[in-house]
DNA sequence: GTCTATATTTCGATAGAC
DNA sequence: GTCTATCGAAATATAGAC
């Protein structure tokens, strides 16, 4: 792997487990074993090489949770797929972690492209649910849009319950827990 | 007010809105008019400043909660109070953004009522749909503990959408979700 | 492209006068 | 209790040699 992958890769995961306040150019650089002007030779600096990190994780997560939605079987069972497939629990989300971090949120840069990941999924849930709505699969008196956001709140919230329960089942709870509300068959 | 006073409530303002590897004791400081002396006269560090205003926070919102999930109404009403209830939105919440925090989830001191507060919240949660469901108001299929992790998930969850969509009706609408599917009754 | 040297600020805290 | 001075380390770069 080339100096400018492995800088991009070592932020990606420095990105995930501490967050972008959190993570200094050092740690960055000695992550992906490049000196330091290595990292100012390919990158502007900090923020330049946190975009680039961002935006591959971002696209990673559309095309695999692309996939999942537009997998086989009805909507629900998409649903339930995407939200009990196996994840790091108690990394948290890579996408949505970055919402809680001041100079993210302080960098339109840096932003973007977390906003469009998160209203991205929020419509393909939203489009799935009314699908399962006009096939009769779902309760007709279902909102789309705000059955979706309350989706992908669980999932993000179930990260932070986990967290504070140093306990991945509390992610688990909170998933079987509006599984259960939207009428999917319990796992067990 | 005292300057321990002013140091705490500026920790707090400043624990809230940028968390804690964010937040400098210079920044502190300057925010309570508190000189260098003064800080570390009333307090060991910034860990320990940090644990008093936490703590703080902790209580204020055991206090509040507690009264609405306790107040009047059926239990899915008070469920519905407590959910739609005024909030900083845009904000976050004071104690579930701390589990982003890596500096906080790296000292037992600190992530200690964090962890209080939000399973205290959970079980306090349960226990309400627990009484639901013996009342004949909530879905008797429904089991206490996950729906309680699904509605707490969705609150800390809502925040991160909000932020993510820079729009405070993002939060609006997953709580909406959630009541819907817990068959509350529409507020329009 | 990579390395070393250097620079400026800030971090988080200590020391000691008042 | 509060103030100023000082400290060693880290953050985030820039400069310029190789």
């Amino acid at each position: 792997m080339s100096t400018r992958e492995r800088l991009i890769e070592s932020t990606r995961t420095l990105l995930w487990e501490r967050g972008y306040v959190a993570t200094s150019p050092k740690t960055i650089q000695q992550l992906a074993d490049a000196g330091q002007g290595s990292m100012y030779h390919h990158f502007s600096g900090k923020e330049e090489l946190a975009r680039v990190a961002i935006d591959r994780t971002a696209e990673e997560m559309r095309a695999s949770v692309g996939a999942l939605l537009s997998g086989p079987g009805t909507p629900l069972e998409r649903i339930s797929t995407y939200l009990r497939r196996e994840r790091e629990v108690m990394k948290g989300c890579p996408i949505g972690r970055l919402t809680q971090d001041p100079d993210v949120m302080a960098t339109p840069m840096l932003v973007a492209p977390v906003a469009e990941t998160l209203n991205w999924l929020r419509e393909r849930l939203a489009a799935l649910v009314a699908e399962g709505v006009a096939d009769g699969e779902l309760n007709p008196a279902l909102d789309p849009v705000t059955t979706a956001a309350a989706i992908v709140a669980t999932l993000q919230g179930g990260y932070v319950l986990a967290r504070a329960a140093n306990d991945p089942q509390a992610f688990q709870q909170a998933i079987e827990g509006v599984l259960a509300l939207l009428g999917a068959p319990s796992v067990r």
